[in-house]
DNA sequence: CGTGCCAGGTGCCGT
DNA sequence: ACGGCACTTGGCACG
């Protein structure tokens, strides 16, 4: 369903009746405001605004993948004439956030009853840890895994296991590039353990990592494993296995 | 300039025409593929897809402001015919990734001219730091400037300043609510300083801070300053004064 | 192009 | 609701 170079009226009642019911899209030209955390001014150009029945408000310009302003879900968006200029009101409530759309002329607007599913993504951290989990070898040969997961009070520890020796080995998972904010965290976790538990090292499990975090790996005394996640990417994504059977042990 | 409900090749050739000319919204009802540092599936559904001048793709559903599927700028962008079905097509050349969708139905292809305009944003972080550098008893009476945005070798320092007992001050600043990760990021940064100049303290300033953060920041003898933003928010939005005259210190 | 880091980040899953 | 954290994070600035 669409209507074509609607009256400000129209529009608006056409807005307000589906708002709700499907998603909706309006071509046209307008400009407008944000408020909120922060502000921002709109010039006034042609932008495709999308009102989903979630009350997610988008702006898009004809660059990037961000819109140039929004309302997240949870947003309440309305129509109303004023003056007879169409105005698009979106108002966030917590943090209070809004956008004000100002439609100098409305092109087209489409409703549209987009189906609301979701995409299950593989080949996550998630399922990177889960495929370590089941070849710990891949880390390092010899490690019993303790627990995934494992709260500390310097935050959860991807993979907690033991070594032959007795040692507790930290393994922070990264999927992607590891920057030195994974070797401080790997720290932090190292001596959180070493702190609750006893003796412990740390393992860095990355595709790849900066120079200036292998610079603090090594200061940190921490040891850093590549893997691919590309070569890897096939058994993540073809894993008919069941969830990981970790003991997941507590503190 | 509008179509709807085309024939396969007839959508072929809009687009392909079209794709670098301006903002394309196609109504769909398609099935999808991602493949790349990840992988998803995306079950056949109604979706409004955006194909941008820039390379960008969008495929969105119903819900959330996230699209389900995409590729960022710098993406080509083809629609081809498959055995009389219509495939769209996305390459991201670094890193590879592609977006493949198969049309199972095409109820609109709408181009549109949408203005290639950017949003000012105002209330960021740069501008608290900026209203800061100028007003520097709100963080500490007593403080002169000596550099924004200072590098040292564990990063950008937001404000570097001296006390008047000659000890340099580290000041952290969020403009939202600080977590640990920001405490760790001031330690750092004194520890970088006390190294490099000399003795050193830190300050965090930002609206709020989570209570382990308050705990870190406790542990590690930092000094927490909250701001309201929001107060400063007109200050920051109506600041018609020029750049900072910040000295800018190097190493 | 890599590194670092903010963002109105968004979204997910805990307690 | 707050907290902690991953994300195909995106986007920017700088060396």
């Amino acid at each position: 369903m669409r209507i074509l170079e609607p009256e400000p009226r129209e529009a608006a009642a056409f807005i307000n009746t589906n708002r709700r019911r499907g998603l909706i899209a309006v071509f046209c030209i307008c400009g407008g405001t944000y408020r909120g955390r922060a502000a921002a001014e709109l010039p006034v150009a042609p932008y495709l605004v999308v009102i989903k029945p979630d009350g997610t408000l988008l702006v898009h310009g004809s660059e990037k993948a961000t819109p140039l302003v929004w309302n997240p879900p949870g947003s309440s968006n309305m129509a109303v004439l004023e003056g007879g200029t169409l105005l698009l009101k979106s108002l966030r409530p917590r943090p209070s956030e809004s956008v004000v759309l100002k439609m100098e002329r409305v092109l087209e607007i489409a409703l549209f009853d987009a189906g609301s599913s979701s995409v299950r993504l593989r080949g996550t951290e998630r399922d990177l840890v889960d495929f370590l989990v089941k070849n710990m070898e891949v880390v390092e040969p010899g490690l019993d895994v303790v627990g995934v997961e494992v709260p500390t009070e310097a935050g959860h520890i991807d993979i907690l296991a033991v070594d032959g020796a007795g040692e507790y080995v930290v393994v922070e998972v990264k999927r992607d590039v590891a920057d030195h904010e994974a070797v401080f965290q790997l720290r932090r976790y190292v001596e959180a353990v070493a702190k609750a538990r006893g003796r412990a090292r740390g393992i860095l499990v990355a595709s790849d990592i900066t120079s200036s975090a292998f610079h603090y790996l090594r200061e940190y005394n921490l040891k850093f494993v590549k893997v691919k996640p590309g070569e890897l990417m096939e058994k993540l994504i073809n894993k008919n296995n069941c969830k990981s059977s970790s003991t997941d042990v507590r503190r």
